[in-house]
DNA sequence: AATGAATGAGACTTCATTCAT
DNA sequence: AATGAATGAAGTCTCATTCAT
């Protein structure tokens, strides 16, 4: 029963490295110790593989938005907006497969499936807009940072995550978290009120 | 001849879109109009096509590169780095299917160019992080920005340019240059001295 | 158990329809509710069930060459022979999945049992052709047919039935009924003797 | 160029003994000295295999039809209906292959093409019908035939012509036309005006 | 320079079958 | 009696590539 899994691992990791089409079902099979034709016992097929990764990788991802929402509740801007971007980047090296693969999907998705990953892609991204808009909202009210129109803040926000989880594919672990807290910095020093 | 040219253009675009493995030989001679077979006329394989490419990127990359760093030569800092944006945008934007291929090479590159890649890929970036890093060191002195390691703004405005250079593939060319525009402004008034 | 019957009925018709190459163990599967792996308890593979199929057909085809031999004992030729063909017709009507496989066997029989269906049909229409034409010989002789040879009689005889029941399969039961009387009084008005 | 033209020959006579499903691209390629492979650049893959053969066989029935309406426009009815029937059987006996896979179209369609099959076949017999219709409403007004319906009769010769035919394919040529003969006096003897 | 014909290698997939449960 | 898991064999088809023309 563990099979399946097993494949889904395999395969999640595979097609984050080679791609959906520069993997084969016999790498996949190699790498879990079964023959190719016992895929099809629980998947229909290379696609439906995929499909279900991506389906699980969608799920986790909302889960995960769930606790970075949380994380947006109480306490400072500065706590949550960095304490956001840690739970982030946590959350990418440790599920370091299944994000490669997510960041692939999102800026390479495989023809088949572009419209869909493209639709549920946006959505995400405009939840965690919401949630972000309503920190600086805040932050703005509370004057934890300079005035400003919070949407910009968002937007410049966002612009940082992006290449900051583009970047923990370029460097290592170790490397990547001291990027992240220099960025932190210079980024907080610039929108943070200095009173 | 000028259909070499055209192969390139093709596959150039076809890479882009449907990477190098889910791209076939046909697929590029059904665009350009000939035959899979007389793509042997210019190259010796499909791995040729690519490296050709890929070459092609790097050499006028580099040529970008010089006239970036040009512009980095003379005038306020504040002009170079947004020069440096607006030139950087504007070179992803017109050569938008060598750019989205340069991305997903430095991302996702096959696995038979990967080590080949990798490595010409920081010498580029190097480059560029040097030249940035020179910007902010003499802005430092001039007090055209606030007190800071140079080293740790470059990294923080590499980070912005990844962030960006990403998002150009998202958004069609007037929405990425609200976004630039915004995303400048929020970063300008972070890092600039004010007084 | 029943499901042994299940699976053959299944597989009749679908043999019928899709041929045996054409038909596989999941349609057969599928069609009686089970799994593929379950016919094994019943048959030894999928030729067997073939096998056990066409053994059906064979021994049913004796027993209704029984009744139909009956029928040829006593009473007017005119009537045998008409009783002859309607209760071939009904039977192939009646058991329409069996017969379009016998006629599927007889005329475009599965490699494997090329020799034994060819032996085995030739011998059914030897017997039939017998009991036949022995109806024409003693119809000969009480004049109740015109003068001719009975062979020759029976040969026709016997194209007319293969016509019809070729015929069967085209046509639904009501036209096909309709098409067996107008061609039963043709054939009739043909064969029999005026005076 | 002639590939093209072994492939049919080859995978009609394959497709008329094994069946569609019953034979394998290798077994086409085998039969005509290539591999597998070369078969696609010929056809787009099994089906259109078939379907070309199929219009072959239905364009060239369509020929051999007009060749037979010919034959129906003068002489004796006698004469028309024989010949017919000779040329009929010359057609299915020097073209075995074709005609034997015509059968097997006809009375047992695979299921991609039935629909296409099932209507051109109509097509075809209503042509047919409609022929010899017209020859034997004017061999009733000529007297040449006994009184009765031509519809009735052409019923009943169509029901000849397809046991004779379904015939062609158990009995060797010799016998065969032995018995297409003795079929055809007995038919004709009974049919015919004794006067 | 271009291509029709051909193919080896290999991809995805189906299928009959086995076996442990 | 029934099936989930697994697989060897084989089938259809694609693809990069070669070669003669």
């Amino acid at each position: 029963m563990s099979t399946k899994i097993n494949i889904m691992k395999a395969a999640t990791e595979l097609f984050a490295i080679k791609g959906y089409e520069g993997t084969t079902l016999k790498d996949i099979a190699n790498a879990v110790g079964i023959k190719p034709p016992s895929i099809y016992a629980f998947f229909e097929g290379k696609e439906d593989v995929l499909l279900h990764i991506y389906q699980e990788i969608l799920d986790e991802h909302h889960k995960h938005l769930q606790d970075m929402l949380e994380q947006l509740k109480n306490g400072y801007a500065k706590n949550k907006l960095y304490g956001l971007l840690v739970t982030a980047a946590e959350y990418h090296l440790s599920e370091a497969g299944k994000m490669k693969l997510f960041r692939r999907l999102m800026l390479f998705p495989p023809e088949i499936l572009q419209s869909e990953i493209t639709e549920s892609f946006q959505k995400l991204i405009a939840i965690e807009r919401q949630a972000i808009n309503a920190v600086f909202e805040e932050a703005i009210r509370n004057k934890e940072v300079r005035e400003g129109k919070s949407e910009d803040m968002t937007t410049a926000f966002q612009c940082l995550m992006n290449g900051l989880f583009l970047e923990s594919q370029y460097y290592d672990e170790q490397e990547f978290y001291l990027r992240l807290d220099i960025i932190w910095e210079e980024y907080w020093m610039g929108i943070s009120r200095k009173d």
